[in-house]
Order: structure tokens, then C-alpha cells, then sequence
DNA sequence: AAGAATACTTAACCTAGATTAAGAAATTAT
DNA sequence: ATAATTTCTTAATCTAGGTTAAGTATTCTT
């Protein structure tokens, strides 16, 4: 069974018939590391889904220094929602980091599936919130914790993550320099 | 014609039985400055729309520092969303900064509320998502631009916000201190 | 396998914003 | 109106994390 549908059906039951009209909705590619997906300026058509690898979005602001946003791997989605739903140019990059194969929908097939099943109306409501949630967490995070433990958090919250992504990504996406993260970890290690 | 009414028509379009039917579900109260609607570590049972008045969500971090999450005005949504959904005890309060008049969802309702009107169910998908993009960009200002920066943004796009609500609010939800803020701003009143 | 490019480390120095403390101004309560 | 409380300001000092720079390790390319 598809890992999207068993994706979904965290949420909501679709029938075998609706189950087949999401099928022909989407498609599956394949994509090698280091591909863009999306890049700022662009208006993003689509929504992706993780099968496999890994994926990160990030901004790029004027002196040239990267934020991540978010990272994606198996059984996760991603996009940039700013520009999906208001069909403006972003401002993130969506790059493969990982050799990945990725569901899209586009945004009229998404339409199209709201209209045919309006039970995806309620899993993509429930995943918005779910999103809300660990950003609004994230936000308070960034407020409230030095770089240490927004450090240890992350790394108890993606164990898998921190293994296979760049420590310069991951040390971008708590909110420090790659060199403050050289020196953190190294005193880390001391205890 | 209810304000919520008129914030709802904003992305679906109910019918007149539809509308009583959702006017039959919701509450409305008034609250004198400095109630507290939630507390942290109590389990949210509504959510909660502004007719009038101010309300903020925060966070008190082990330090007895505050954390402005949220400020909500006439016309605005403001709740804690992961008690909300989880049905867990949160971490947030939601305080009336000016007296109040307030419109409140129990989740119960809201639930029934799905049932009978799906279209609801698409009007807080909506509402999830934008509310998502905004955390978003609060979380890529917070990382990439100085308090400078965050509170000029904060001015332009919440004008009626920084002459009714205190300073040390304001200063919270930017993400420095109230002396800090009073130092920055003696700044920009220099140039 | 060698060279090029990228990622990571270390160290000296710097700065945005925090902390502490004390006084002034404004609100709130009586 | 006055006292009490809260908010705001100013200033001195401190620090988490940034910047610059140079060297080392690792990965990618051919």
C-alpha cells in the first residue's frame, strides 16, 4: 500500500473508490540529490510528499546567508504554503539532499480532490494544524532556549536527521553559525 | 450582520440556514481587562474569536520570563491549538489586555459544527494555513533580520496594535527585553 | 588516484542584546 | 487626591553567539 494513502488514513478513511481518484491525482518522480524543486521567485505549483531520501526548504536572505525552514523525509510533507495558496512568488528553495522519490499533487488537482472528497478537506485541516502547532513550538523555542537546547531538542525530536544531514543544515535550521556549532558541539562532547 | 459571519464569508459562503445553525453553536461573552481565559497546564475546550477588545497568548518560561505568542483584536482568531487538538495541558495563557467581547467554540461544537456544515471544515483548513504562513515568516524574521528590523515590521503590519498595547508586550513578541526595547527605540527617535 | 570543492574545526576578537540596578513616569486602586 | 503598583528609561557591565581568518578533513569529480 502506497505510504501516502497510509499517510492519509492517519486522519481519515477513504474508501477503495476514493482511495483510486487520489491515485490518479498524484504523481510519483524521482529526483537525485541536489535538485531544486522550487526556487525563490518561482510560484509554487505543487505539494510534495517524501517516499524516500530527504529534502529541505530554506531562504536565502540578501547577504547571501541560508535559513532552513524545514527538512522532509519519509512520510513527511512539504512546500512552500505561502506561495501555494496565494500563487505569488515565494521566497524559499526546495532542494533534494538526499536522492529522493517524491508524490506531488498540484494545486488543481488538490482543488479537484477537495470538490470529489471532502474528507481530504478535513486531513489537509488537520495537517495545517499539526504544522501550526510544532511551528508555533518552534517560534517559542527560538524565544525562550539558548542554542544548546534547542540543540539537544532537535536532536531527541530527529533522531534519524541528525546523522544524515550536513551539520552546517542543521546548525541553520536551531539559528546558529556553523562555526558557533563547531565550538557548541565540541564543548558538548567535553561533558 | 455577526462580525464572525462576516469572517467566515471571507473564504466560504454559508446559507442562511447554515448561518443559524453556527450562530446556535457559539457563545458570546464579555470580559473585563486582565481575565484569564486559559491557564498553562489546563486543557483547552474553545476557541476563541475577537468582536472587540484585546486578548494575547503567552508562554512562562521556568524563569518567570513571559513570551508573547499571540496578540488577537476585533475580527481576529486566538486559542491554544496543541491543548486544543491534543486534548493535553498546554503551556499557554490567554490573558484580555482591554476589556472584551469575545465569541467561543467549544470543541464539542466545533466538532458537530464539521459535521453538518463541511464547508467549515474548508474555512479553518484555510484558516490553519495562513495562520501556518505567518509563523513561518516570524520564524525566518526571527532568524534572519536584528530587533530593529522585527519591530519596524511589527509596526507596519499591526499599526492599531503598538498604540494600544504596552510596551513590554510589544517588546516580548518582537523577542527582547523591555530595556532593550526602551535603548532601541530612544535610538530610532534619534535619526 | 589526484585535484577540486565543500564541510568542519579552532582561535582571536567583536557586537547585539541581556542583566542588574535605580530612578522617573504613568496607571490603578482606595 | 494620594498611595501603591506597574511601566518605562537610563546607564554600567556582561555574555551568547557572530565574524574573520586560516588550517584540516572529507566528499565529489574526472
Amino acid at each position: 500500500m502506497a505510504l501516502i494513502l497510509k499517510n492519509i488514513s492517519k486522519h481519515v478513511s477513504l474508501t477503495p473508490q476514493e482511495e483510486h481518484v487520489f491515485l490518479s491525482k498524484i504523481e510519483t518522480k524521482k529526483y537525485k540529490a541536489k535538485t531544486i524543486l522550487l526556487s525563490s521567485g518561482e510560484i509554487s505549483k505543487s505539494t510534495y510528499f517524501v517516499n524516500s531520501g530527504i529534502l529541505r526548504s530554506f531562504n536565502i536572505n540578501d547577504n547571501i546567508i541560508e535559513h532552513v525552514l524545514h527538512f522532509a523525509c519519509e512520510g513527511w510533507w512539504i512546500g512552500d504554503m505561502y506561495s501555494y495558496i496565494s500563487q505569488k512568488p515565494g521566497n524559499l528553495f526546495i532542494e533534494v539532499l538526499e536522492d529522493a522519490e517524491i508524490v506531488e499533487i498540484t494545486k488543481e488537482n488538490q482543488q479537484q480532490l477537495y470538490q470529489e472528497i471532502p474528507k481530504l478537506e478535513r486531513f489537509f485541516r488537520i495537517l495545517a494544524e499539526n504544522s501550526l502547532v510544532s511551528h508555533q513550538e518552534r517560534l517559542m523555542d527560538n524565544l525562550s532556549l539558548t542554542a544548546e537546547e534547542r540543540f539537544e531538542k532537535f536532536c531527541k525530536k530527529y533522531p534519524t536527521l541528525i546523522q544524515k544531514v550536513s551539520q552546517k543544515h542543521v546548525a541553520s535550521y536551531i539559528g546558529v553559525t556553523p562555526e558557533f556549532f563547531s565550538k557548541m558541539k565540541a564543548r558538548l562532547l567535553k561533558k
